[in-house]
DNA sequence: GAAAAACATTTTATGTTTAAAATATTCACA
DNA sequence: TGTGAATATTTTAAACATAAAATGTTTTTC
């Protein structure tokens, strides 16, 4: 279906009344952007590789440690659940694009690392995922890419202080 | 569990290789982000009011729409499936928060609107949820905010006229 | 050195989300 | 007016996500 998102000006935004404050919408364009960028990557990896976003996800969290990651790493590094972690990493293992191998002094976690099939499609995927990103947020300028870094460095911080 | 959030500088962002382009990088901030207020969102809602996001979000919709939306409009400003929207509709709908009615003219659309119910919840809970947001995205400054807002607004439009 | 605590992962149960198919209704138009 | 396209919604199946419990391993502590 996916005809969500085919009609612009219809979105998270519209959900503000007059007097809200401008916080509020921030995080709804925020969330809308995020979202719209998010959506396109899913549809195109889906599309061109048959893949989901968190499994690609997976796999770049190991293309960039060759010598592999624990469940546990690629848990927070993911910021998903270990639960979630193990079910994509089953099927990743069934397609051959990944394997898990006990560590030498720990019997409790495993080294999983990118088969050479998993790196050979790893690399496919990666130029085009970029190439897409680009797409969608490669036309800003230099001080407006700046900006928005900056801006949500800030931001981060700011959460991250905040838990609960 | 959980855990996968509360250590900071180990998430999306991780996923970059030397030589990266600006483009990705800037996504992956933007990505993990959102994520983190997102999730911080939900934990509340959660918390306080026993609610999903999206359900607030249902609401959210319907709350400024005193004369209701079809099922039709409200999948397209949430930017999710019609059917994710069918399935909050019965939950909401069982939990008499909300009612569908038919349209006069057309038996194939309902019109969803917030029961007096509904209403009193959403207040509450709306009011929360703008002080939970402001407390992750109020601190910037004036300056800030304004960036934030014009770079979005750029990104939503370039996105905007990609697709397929 | 045994008990307790912490750790790493998987399993289970439940819920969310999506795409696609199915159902039903309305519209366009020849 | 009848046929096909478009519209509005629900259902279905599969993937994703979480929290909590279960399993097995390592470390701490007394």
């Amino acid at each position: 279906m996916d005809s969500a998102s085919d009609q612009a000006g219809l979105d998270h935004e519209s959900r503000l009344e007059h007097g809200d404050h401008q916080a509020v919408r921030l995080w709804l364009r925020l969330l809308t952007c995020t979202n719209l960028v998010e959506r396109h990557l899913r549809n195109r990896l889906r599309k061109e590789f048959d893949i989901t976003l968190p499994r690609f996800d997976f796999m770049a969290q190991l293309a960039r440690e060759p010598k592999g990651l624990t469940m546990g790493d690629l848990s927070q590094r993911m910021m998903v659940s270990g639960g979630n972690v193990s079910g994509i990493a089953v099927q990743l293992e069934g397609e051959g694009l990944i394997s898990r191998e006990p560590v030498p002094g720990n019997r409790r976690a495993f080294c999983v690392t990118l088969t050479r099939a998993g790196q050979k499609r790893f690399a496919e995927m990666a130029e085009a995922h970029e190439a897409w990103v680009t797409e969608c947020l490669g036309n800003l300028s230099g001080t407006e890419t700046e900006q928005m870094m900056a801006v949500l460095k800030h931001i981060k911080h700011d959460v991250s202080r905040i838990e609960p």
